[in-house]
RNA sequence: GGGCGUUUAGCUCAGUUGGCUAGAGCGCAUCCCUUACAAGGAUGAAGUCACUGGUUCGAGUCCAGUAACGCCCA
């Protein structure tokens, strides 16, 4: 059957690069592959005679497949080298002649690298020449179809690059590039490998192996002194760690299978190469520019009038070409060497290649600034997840074979902000949000506090967007959960004029007891919490839980709770919380600078005009927030029992106050209340010492405090906290008691079940472990004496 | 196709080595312009932790699988 075959039929979605193509393929399991393969056929229109041959890379065809590429396949594959990466590898394989038909413009052309032109040219072909590819792609179709050579025309579904500014379909081209080598061994290295800190203690802390003497980092072709091997070997040995560090692994794979890197691009702006080629037969060169030199294969440094420069050259057609990379401020050379015929290489180089060089470039290097040497090699880099491979990984390269150390140990990925639907922001879609916008919209602080709020450990986050008018008028797009920062900015500077409106005759922290009341102990107790878990948080790179925990001490514990008090303290002339509020404030503003920096430093101006000298330390602070120290968690003003007996007093105003709005009294009234207490007991003590912050809190006229057992009045509110029952009179909404009584008593009963079953539990006693236990046990008796009270209180009503 | 992430209250998200009666902010409901703050205060309602199995005294958390959404790379 296959001996009759007088032609074949290919499909293609570019009809017009036909004019380029210099072979036919098959896949060799076809079984038509025996008959065909080694034969020729003649490509219409151009007349070129092309070859068969047998690729893997074909597709065999399958009309039932659900893969596009089988179902339209015909089994053979036309080969266009110069213009289809797929193609251009089969050219390789098979040494096939690369054929360009194309202009940089796209337009058919004979001119860039067509070689046969003047053997095939013929008026169909000639009259393709200028036509753009779109234009030819109909034309191309048309001379088929009138010859009677078209098959068929089917829609066919195929994803194809586009240009992302111009939007343009992209055409692969065959062109000559720069190229980095990043699999090679470095030759002519600036820095001996053993002066390297990354490579040097590589070497002990890597595994290793040897091919054809080069050191390979095991498990990868990756030699341990190649561009690919400078970035990898410091993950591997630890000295360059990713936070979160999944992120290792992409940095590590990317590495791994790493290809030579292509550095040319076709851009109007951007650095220039600085390469200039010459192609003067090479011995003319000589003997003009190079008198002493013999070696004819030069590649490496050279000295060119005085100046030392990067040379190779090669074979081109049989001329001798010249490669000369001239380092910067060389002006006259290179204008020297432009007028006898030097012509600088057109492309700029990738953006990526001077990124790559950011770590140092911008502290002066190659000269040895004192930026420099202070600067290098930094700490850490904060950076996206999608430039790890394109940048941070050449960084690490970079700084390197260019500085002889990695640029930093720490690489910090934060997430991506996305738009409220889950897309990433962009110019195009218009999803963006503007940080000048934001700053306007709610001020620098607030945005910089919402965003380390938002720093998490995740991928992604959502930033819901708005559209927001201005004081200006302008309308802008900023989002609502810039609100969270801006309410606490403006909690700060209202709890800063407060505390600093205070402060008229604060007393000297050495004439204060700071630790005698128990708002004052409570209070430090719980700031040298913060100060201890903010650094842990800072340490850890745990952004989110550094922001949530200054917001819940400087809001929930000194706002709501510390300041209350204090005001009523201070109204009575105790002037210890003015020295306590001062010093709070003070540590306060360090903790928050990071994250608000302006606010906090105003504030801190404010503070050291009315109380220079604050807290343990005896000297005036700093003038300048920023340059003071970041403070320390004092251990010994960690204060658990001060803590659990100030949470009583928590509970017990909590639960007064919940009575105040179930039983709808207005927010004047005073109400009586007794509380039951056991003689001797802690309860009875912290009460009796603090009957004076719980009536100012809870808004109760009068506090009776009875050692003896009080019988549930019926006309009262009953509460229970700790071992302390107390009896609300005034509240005379019985059936709001009840429904609030019933409420808790369901909610206590739940608990109780659910504390017991786990206690009755053979297993959980024998392996929990004990603390666990205990805790639970503690647990159900507070929850058990609870519930009785309750109970109690409710027989009394009836 | 490969790698990774997410799924918890109406919304946006925390929840580290399993111990949780699951938290926060916003929103919602009721009351309050009380001399730092109404961008505020007090109180409250609101969740089958995507689904299915497993391990365990105990699972939001660990393991296996399923589904949906998303990101990066090719």
């Amino acid at each position: 059957m296959c001996k009759n075959i007088t032609y074949i039929t290919v499909a293609t979605t570019r009809p017009e690069t036909m004019l380029g193509d210099t072979a036919v393929a098959m896949n060799p399991n076809d079984p038509r592959a025996p008959y065909l393969v080694g034969k020729k056929v003649r490509l219409p229109i151009v007349g070129r005679e092309i070859p068969i041959i047998a690729d893997e890379h074909v597709v065999l065809p399958d009309p039932d497949s659900d893969d596009e590429k089988a179902k339209f396949s015909t089994g053979f594959l036309k080969v266009t080298p110069a213009h289809d990466p797929d193609d251009y590898q089969i050219g390789l394989r098979h040494e096939l002649p690369m054929i360009n038909v194309l202009a940089p413009d796209g337009t058919i052309s004979h001119n860039h690298g067509w070689d046969d032109w003047e053997e095939i040219k013929n008026p169909d072909v000639e009259n393709l020449i200028g036509m753009d590819r779109f234009e030819a792609r109909e034309a191309v179709v048309e001379f088929f179809r009138q010859e009677k050579l078209l098959e068929n025309v089917k829609d066919y579904v195929h994803s194809v690059g586009h240009s992302y500014r111009s939007h343009v379909p992209i055409e692969p081209y065959l062109s000559d590039q720069w190229y980095v080598a990043v699999k090679k061994p470095i030759g002519n290295f600036k820095f001996e490998i053993s002066d390297l800190p990354a490579l040097s203690e590589a070497e002990g802390n890597i595994e290793t192996e040897q091919k054809d003497g080069v050191t390979y980092i095991a498990g990868t072709d990756v030699p341990v002194n190649s561009l690919a091997g400078l970035a990898l070997a410091p993950l591997l040995d630890g000295r360059v760690k990713f936070i979160p560090d999944r992120y290792a692994k992409t940095y590590q794979t990317w590495l791994e299978n790493l290809r030579d890197w292509p550095i040319s691009r076709q851009l109007w702006w951007g650095h220039q190469i600085p390469v200039w080629k010459n192609t003067l037969p090479y011995k003319e060169w000589l003997e003009q520019y190079h008198p002493d030199q013999t070696d004819t294969n030069i590649a490496g440094r050279v000295r060119f009038k005085g100046v030392e420069c990067w040379c190779t050259c090669r074979d081109e057609d049989g001329a001798h070409v010249q490669y000369f990379c001239v380092p910067p401020n060389n002006e006259e050379l290179e204008l020297a060497m432009e007028e006898r015929g030097w012509q600088r290489d057109e492309d700029v180089l990738d953006t990526w290649f001077s990124s790559a060089l950011w770590p140092f470039s911008t502290m002066g290097w190659p000269e040895e600034s004192p930026e420099f040497k202070k600067f290098y090699p930094g700490d850490v880099l904060s950076t996206a997840r999608e430039i790890i491979t394109l940048w941070v990984s050449r960084m690490v390269m970079m700084g390197q074979y260019c500085c002889g150390d990695i640029p930093f140990s720490t690489v910090f990925i934060h997430a991506m902000i996305q738009d409220g639907q889950g897309r990433k922001m962009s110019k195009s879609l218009g999803n963006g949000v503007d940080p000048l916008d934001v700053i306007d919209s709610h001020g620098a602080d607030a945005m910089r506090y919402t965003l380390v709020s938002m720093t998490t450990q995740t991928q992604d986050v959502r930033m819901p967007l708005a559209m927001m008018t201005l004081p200006d008028g302008r309308e802008v797009n900023s989002s609502p959960k810039f609100d969270v920062g801006r309410n606490l900015c403006n909690k700060l500077w209202n709890a800063g004029r407060f505390v600093i409106g205070n402060l008229l005759r604060t007393p000297a922290w050495d004439d204060i007891r700071p630790t005698e009341h128990l708002a004052d102990a409570w209070i430090l107790s719980r700031l040298h919490g913060a100060v201890r878990d903010a650094t842990s948080a800072l340490e850890q790179y745990r952004f989110n839980e550094l922001a949530e925990r200054l917001y819940h001490f400087l809001w929930d514990e000194f706002c709501d709770w510390y300041l209350e008090i204090a005001k009523g303290r201070i109204h009575a002339g105790d002037r210890t919380p003015k020295a306590v509020l001062a010093h709070v404030l003070d540590v306060t503003l360090r903790l928050l600078h990071p994250i608000c920096p302006f606010i906090t430093e105003a504030i801190w101006e404010n503070l050291n005009a009315h109380v220079p000298v604050r807290g343990p330390v005896h000297t005036p602070a700093e003038s300048l927030l920023i340059r003071a120290e970041w403070p320390r968690a004092d251990g010994e003003a960690i204060d658990p029992p001060a803590e659990a007996a100030f949470e009583l007093l928590q509970d017990l105003v909590r639960q007064i106050r919940n009575v105040r709005t179930r039983h709808n009294v207005p927010p004047a009234e005073k109400l009586t209340a007794v509380a039951e207490v056991i003689e001797g007991t802690s309860e009875a003590d912290i009460l009796s010492d603090n009957a004076a912050t719980v009536q100012t809190l809870a808004g109760l006229g009068e506090l009776n405090i009875s050692f003896e057992a009080v019988a549930p009045p019926a006309d009262a509110a009953g509460i229970s906290a700790g071992g302390v029952k107390l009896y609300i009179f005034g509240a005379v909404d019985r059936d709001a008691e009840i429904s609030r009584l019933r409420k808790r008593k369901e909610t206590l009963t739940k608990g109780v079940q659910g504390v017991q079953r786990k206690l009755d539990n053979h297993n959980f006693i024998a392996k929990a472990p004990d603390d666990v236990v205990e805790r639970e046990k503690a647990r159900l008796e507070e929850m058990r004496r609870d519930l009785n009270a309750v109970e109690e209180s409710l027989k009394a009503l009836g």
